[in-house]
DNA sequence: TATGAATGAGTGTTCATTCAT
DNA sequence: CATGAATGAACACTCATTCAT
């Protein structure tokens, strides 16, 4: 079995995506990685922590899924695409609640630690996205403005998903996401 | 001083939108509303029902405005900006958390009185938008991609807005809707 | 549909008997029997007048038992056997759970109006039980030690049929009743 | 002082066989234990099990009182007579309110982990009766038959204590089973 | 480093009773 | 005679956190 640290992050990572952070208690957790309260505590200053430090690693996964594809040489259609099918994926998994990110977000308050990791990916987010968009060749506020229809079209298929139980929000996003982009190379 | 009913629904309406379903307690709703505990669960059989209600009631709103501009005489184009227009001032009014149905639903089971009138919701909100795109002479799938874009754009910036604590999702989301209906008329 | 009154007494003797005066809640009691609260504690003072008033009617169904067996003309002996009988069909009904009294005694403290209502049929029970010895032929010390002999029979048999769930206890209480019965006459 | 966990069961033991099961909360026994609800629920699960564990510390006393009484070697007829003369101890005892496990097994239901502790307990019971009666020489049907009445005396006298608030029922029961004894040997 | 034991403040819910109409 | 509305106190139970070892 893995050590302490590890167990209690992947249970809670496990936990607080498909309930949310503030429906799962530390008790909870602590039962399911089977380490005793006052060692995680050692481990983690509170809760908060614990929730920050797996959103960090989250947004490491994603930024990964990120840099990969804009690394990959394949035209940006396509890349698009694979982020919709990534999603697709990613909904249909079993445990599925939305994006933990924006989950998250609603709630907490303003001036947290987590607040700070979820604008910090929030803004990586809409990076890639836009440097996709340059990639088909837009620049300046062309650039941004398809990137972000795309960032929103990603972001409300993930939200629409979680809330109807289904995964048409994504295919449809897709389907939009392309039509912007062959849209503005047209 | 209005009847306990209708400050225990004012009260926990504010509270549940500002903050979420489950950071708010009972506790704080009846204190808030000035009304013992007991009389609480006189007007109401629990928090979930409350919960419900008040998401009746929020649905109610946003039908009507759903119902107003679908009568509007105005060309759809007009109705689209409009949706949005509304928005940015929805998430620009203080204690904006994000869609009340949307955040709930990351909060609550699969078998709650509260999961029907959200899938009841997104329903309603979704047949809304392909009207819309049926205004624009608009018919089938095309009707139903181009009105689930609108609404995954929509869905996408109410989300977006919440975490980022900012508007511009809104008006991006709001030039994307444009351009997507534009692109369809071409 | 009876008067609020009868089916507040009929309500609340099948509750109380179920599953015991503590047990059972006002709210259920008037909700099972279709009456508003403010009607309730315009019959009764209290459910604690509600429970003393529901013994007395218990009280009376057995106090009318016993008279009846005592005008009998039958033999001492059928009437023991007779009494076993009726019990045997008493703790088989559907929401037997134990004495009323007994059950109930245990439940409420030493200064209640139910109290003595209590120790009133407890008293009549033992009377009853003397009047069958001495009809045996039986006087003084003697009628009353066997008299309370199948007292302590009847009463063992109603709680150890409550406890097991089943009826053995009340046959077998039987047997011992007219063992003692003959043993006493030989 | 002694240790948490101590204290809640002879508390809790206490007050349940005062008043019964149901007639004490949590509050008052975490209070008189001088305890916090939350340890409280750290040594036990809920309030249910704290009874089952009292009635199975009970289960353990009576038990190891029958043992007792089986290694013996005075003759049946004593041991039958010690069985009541305790009895008249126990009902004498200030706090008395009858047998635990029938008082508790009027207030909970037929799925309950305590309904099984009190099962147990009296098939105890009624297997120590019939070994006293094999004690006598009977064998069988009539070790059964003389065991159960005993035992029935034996139930009888602590309810009938218990609601009349004396000590003659267990007199008269010792006088019956001692009765029933002789009669079976003679 | 790891833990068992303890806690104050909170959770949502039900209690028997009262009052104004 | 009957009721709808209101209540303070109690219910069983959970929260995130701390401390001594």
């Amino acid at each position: 079995m893995s050590k302490p640290r590890q167990r209690l992050l992947g249970t809670a990572g496990r936990l607080f995506g498909e309930r949310g952070y503030e429906c799962v208690g530390i008790n909870e957790i602590i039962a399911k990685a089977e380490i005793a309260k006052a060692t995680f505590y050692q481990h983690f200053p509170s809760k908060e922590a614990l929730c920050a430090e797996w959103l960090r690693s989250e947004m490491a996964s994603f930024s990964a899924l990120h840099q990969e594809l804009l690394d990959d040489p394949r035209p940006a259609r396509k890349k698009i695409a694979e982020m919709f099918d990534q999603l697709c994926c990613y909904v249909e998994e079993s445990g599925f609640n939305g994006c933990p990110f924006c989950v998250t977000s609603t709630m907490i308050g303003t001036d947290s630690e987590i607040r700070e990791v979820i604008l910090n990916f929030r803004e990586r987010s809409r990076s890639f996205w836009h440097s996709i968009a340059r990639e088909l060749g837009l620049k300046g506020a062309a650039a941004r403005n398809l990137g972000d229809a795309w960032l929103l079209l990603h972001t409300g298929a993930i939200t629409e998903s979680q809330s109807v139980g289904g995964v048409w929000p994504v295919e449809q996003a897709k389907k939009a996401a392309l039509t912007l982009a062959d849209a503005a190379v047209a």
